[in-house]
RNA sequence: GUCCCCGUAGCUUAACGGAUAAAGUACUGGGCUUCGGACCCAGCGAUGAGGGUUCGAUUCCUUCCGGGGACACCA
């Protein structure tokens, strides 16, 4: 990245100066760039003379003046300037700039890709059994899909990890509406019958129906637990019971992942770790981290840094808090990586500090890196969405209407008329469908999102279809010009770049930086914001110039090449998304 | 009660302590007898309130107001 060899430069002129004797010592601290709002200011700006001049005592302005007169000359760089009270700004050469367009065409999907750099685990959507997939396990599911691509991108080997909630009280609920509700009083050849057909619908039904009873009648919670605890202790029926609304869940969870375009590496339930939590809690006696009070186990964490989490229940019963561990143990040990990042609601934040911190003093994690993305919750616009209560917004009907609306826009369009039925059907549910993730993914994902079908189906603006819209005519140009392949020797002999072509250029190099922030960061929508102005400053471009009626034949190809890029940039954008890019639309 | 997060144009969102706070949407006006109008251009319009730190604060500290979440037998 060229960020990198301007810092070194800059690093380079310190050193002269300190050469110089205007400086002390060459200083080899953190240099920040960023990119000006403003392009009068350049494509890179430094404020190292602001802090460093304020730091020993000269004035920052003439430091920046000194910084720039010593500065290495350098190929990349058309100049250098001072501006303000002492900001350097850093303009890129045209030459650069169309190299980097010729690195584009070449490298295609692969550029900005890294290799080699550590592995790491990545556990999100874990939707609940028994549970419809509601719209709230969507932005688990594909935020934390994004953040499997923006790494695997970087060259990390990635581990995707989806542990759906198939253990604990919650299955102690469904347990009892099954067998005290719907299986009561019927035959051995009924009861069969019955769990055979169970649909997602009908759990979905039972668990609110619960939470119905339970309002007018709390020992209800403790009949829950006490069924849990039979599932946990190895009770026939209930384990049967449980077999069957485990297989419904997850035949609903492929089905609904498919129809995402998602797919996850490893799916390990809570369930899993049914036998291996004697271990932990055992780990945690050794230590001395684990101390009873009021008759359950817990761990109190040094200085009351954290509350207390609990290991055992006064039941005897293992809590969410003892599987998280021993998963952890399981996890560090089979893969080894050395970032942990857990995608999740913002309600379990306090969960996971505990566990990170846990895992550091019983020995389990050393130096590796935990980071908890926690997402927001959607929210009606009266306040949350309750699955007790039975609100859930099926993510289903979501994307039903996104692809009907989709198709409604695709029907009355010019370019559609030429497009079969079956090619209709797949542009409107890869529009729709994009329509929907991108709505959540170019927020950043700790906010709450305030669940508005507009807002959601919107396919104008920032928004997939924008930028699935950008692809299509970009190739629908491509398709017509008669140079199938622009590549870098198009480039030659093109001698003046207008403001609008420019505006392409000096974004299009910035991708790999994007990928690298975003991943960082853990933030997709860094990389939504990055298309749409890519998309936006060709659009522009598009309609103020032409490209394949242009004034000479140099130039023409040189827009092609520029049209490629873009198309090229935009998809693979949309691939670390988890979106598609259609050539038609 | 304690802790955490949030408060930015009418609405939905951006902004690593930097330069005139950026978009989308809505609204108003305009563009191309089209290489794809799901487009482009212009206008309107905002940092909850008060202190502090800083050359510089949406960003850091603090008080208040407002919203959300967590805080032992849910996950």
């Amino acid at each position: 990245m060229i960020v990198k060899e301007l810092e070194k430069l800059v690093q380079a002129a310190l050193f002269a100066l300190a050469k110089e004797g205007v400086l002390d010592a060459a200083p080899v601290e953190h240099i920040a760039f960023e990119h000006p709002e403003d392009k009068k200011h350049g494509d890179y700006s430094a404020n190292i003379a602001l802090v460093l001049g304020e730091k020993i005592g000269k004035n920052p302005r003439e430091l920046a003046e000194g910084i720039a007169r010593v500065f290495p000359p350098a190929e990349f760089l058309e100049r250098v300037e001072v501006a303000g009270p002492g900001f350097l700004n850093f303009f890129l050469s045209r030459a650069y700039l169309a190299n980097e367009l010729g690195e584009i065409l070449k490298k295609k999907e692969k550029y900005g890709k890294g290799e080699c750099r550590g592995k790491v685990i990545i556990e999100y959507s874990s939707p609940n059994i028994a549970k419809p997939f509601g719209i709230g396990h969507l932005r688990s599911t594909i935020i934390g899909q994004a953040i499997y691509n923006l790494y695997k991108f970087l060259g990390y080997a990635c581990v995707g990890i989806n542990y759906p909630g198939d253990w604990g009280t919650p299955h102690g609920k469904i347990l009892y509406e099954v067998h005290e509700v719907l299986l009561k009083d019927k035959s051995a050849e009924e009861k069969k019958d019955i769990l055979e057909n169970l649909s997602i619908e009908e759990l979905e039904r039972l668990y609110v129906q619960f939470h119905k009873d339970a309002a007018s009648n709390p020992a209800l919670e403790e009949v829950a637990r006490n069924w849990f605890k039979k599932l946990e202790d190895g009770d026939k029926e209930a384990r049967m019971v449980w077999e069957y609304t485990k297989r419904v869940s997850f035949r609903e969870f492929e089905r609904i992942y498919r129809l995402l375009d998602v797919s996850i590496d490893h799916t390990i339930g809570e369930s899993f770790f049914e036998d291996k939590m004697d271990e932990v809690i055992r780990d945690f006696q050794k230590r001395g981290l684990a101390t009873e009070s009021r008759g359950a186990l817990i761990v109190s964490f040094p200085n009351e840094e954290l509350s207390p989490a609990m290991l055992l229940k006064s039941d005897g019963a293992t809590t969410y808090f003892t599987r998280d561990m021993a998963n952890m143990k399981y996890r560090l040990k089979r893969w080894k990586p050395s970032l942990v990042v857990i995608e999740t609601g913002v309600e379990q934040n306090l969960h996971f500090q505990q566990v990170f911190l846990a895992s550091r003093l019983v020995g389990y994690a050393k130096d590796e890196q935990f980071a908890h993305v926690y997402h927001g919750l959607y929210r009606s616009k009266e306040g949350k969405f309750s699955t007790r209560k039975g609100e859930t917004i099926h993510l289903e009907d979501v994307l039903h209407d996104a692809k009907a609306r989709a198709r409604e826009i695709l029907d009355s369009s010019e370019a559609s008329r030429e497009f079969s039925e079956n090619e209709k059907q797949e542009i409107a549910g890869v529009v729709g469908i994009g329509a929907v993730k991108y709505n959540d993914l170019s927020q950043h994902p700790s906010g709450d999102i305030v669940f508005d079908w507009d807002k959601m189906l919107n396919l104008r603006g920032n928004s997939a279809p924008y930028l699935q819209y950008t692809y299509a005519r970009c190739q629908s140009i491509l398709r017509k010009s008669n140079l199938a392949g622009p590549s870098y020797s198009h480039l030659n002999g093109v001698k003046d770049v207008n403001e609008e072509e420019m505006g392409v250029l000096r974004l299009l190099y910035r991708f790999p930086e994007v990928v690298e922030d975003a991943a960082r960061r853990f933030s997709p929508n860094m990389v939504c914001s990055f298309a749409f102005s890519v998309a936006q400053a060709y659009n522009l471009f598009y309609n103020t110039h032409r490209v394949l009626e242009a004034e000479t034949k140099e130039i023409a190809n040189f827009r092609l090449a520029l049209t490629k890029a873009t198309a090229q940039i935009i998809k693979n954008c949309l691939f670390l998304l988890g979106i598609q890019a259609p050539e038609k639309m």
